[in-house]
DNA sequence: CCCTGATTCGC
DNA sequence: GCGAATCAGG
């Protein structure tokens, strides 16, 4: 996978949005975090992170003979730069469909642009919520750190496995008094 | 442990 | 130029 333009464009616009190297590695397809990382360097849009308590750290990778020889990097750089201006599409609009929003409070105003996921960024440790419509551009998962062994994080958990007694128990506020 | 970005260096 | 390996921090 190169570099083209396109997915450069894309790459700067993420990366100026606040997602982190992870996530627009996802999001692009085929590359990973740390190649994202280091093309957001080439191009010098670092500026986002660091707060140098010294002016140089002295950083040393692999030194000697660590055999790192699994570079798959294929330089067919024959990218179609046919794009004009506006062939970008992913800009997913933050208001998802409330009808198809499982949870019965506004949750996707709780989860940052930054924190949220695609199919393609889901881990054993995040957050599964689906939240939005699946037919729609406007869907996508929680993303929020789950705790350990649940698939969903502390907020989801109260209402995926809230018992239905709890949920019912306006109604059966009613029935007492009327009985 | 999980995650994040930063850097180096063989390719 | 590219990205895996590594480092350093939250």
């Amino acid at each position: 996978m190169s570099w083209t333009t396109e997915r450069v464009e894309l790459l700067k616009k993420l990366w100026t949005d606040g997602l982190s190297a992870s996530q627009i590695a996802a999001e692009l397809g085929g590359v990973t975090r740390n190649a994202v990382i280091g093309k957001v360097h080439r191009l010098g849009l670092s500026g986002r992170a660091k707060t140098n308590t010294t002016a140089s750290k002295p950083r040393r990778a692999k030194s000697t003979g660590t055999g790192s020889g699994t570079s798959s990097s294929k330089t067919t750089s024959h990218a179609p730069q046919s794009i004009g201006a506006t062939a970008l599409k992913a800009s997913p609009a933050p208001t998802p469909a409330p009808e198809a929003e499982p949870a019965p409070e506004p949750i996707a105003e709780l989860v940052p642009i930054s924190q949220r996921a695609t199919i393609l960024t889901l881990t054993e440790r995040t957050c599964k919520w689906p939240i939005g419509d699946p037919a729609t551009d406007d869907f996508y998962f929680c993303g929020r750190t789950s705790d350990a062994g649940v698939p969903y994080c502390a907020h989801h958990c109260k209402i995926a496995y809230q018992p239905v007694n709890d949920r019912r128990r306006d109604r059966r506020t009613e029935v007492r008094a009327a009985g």
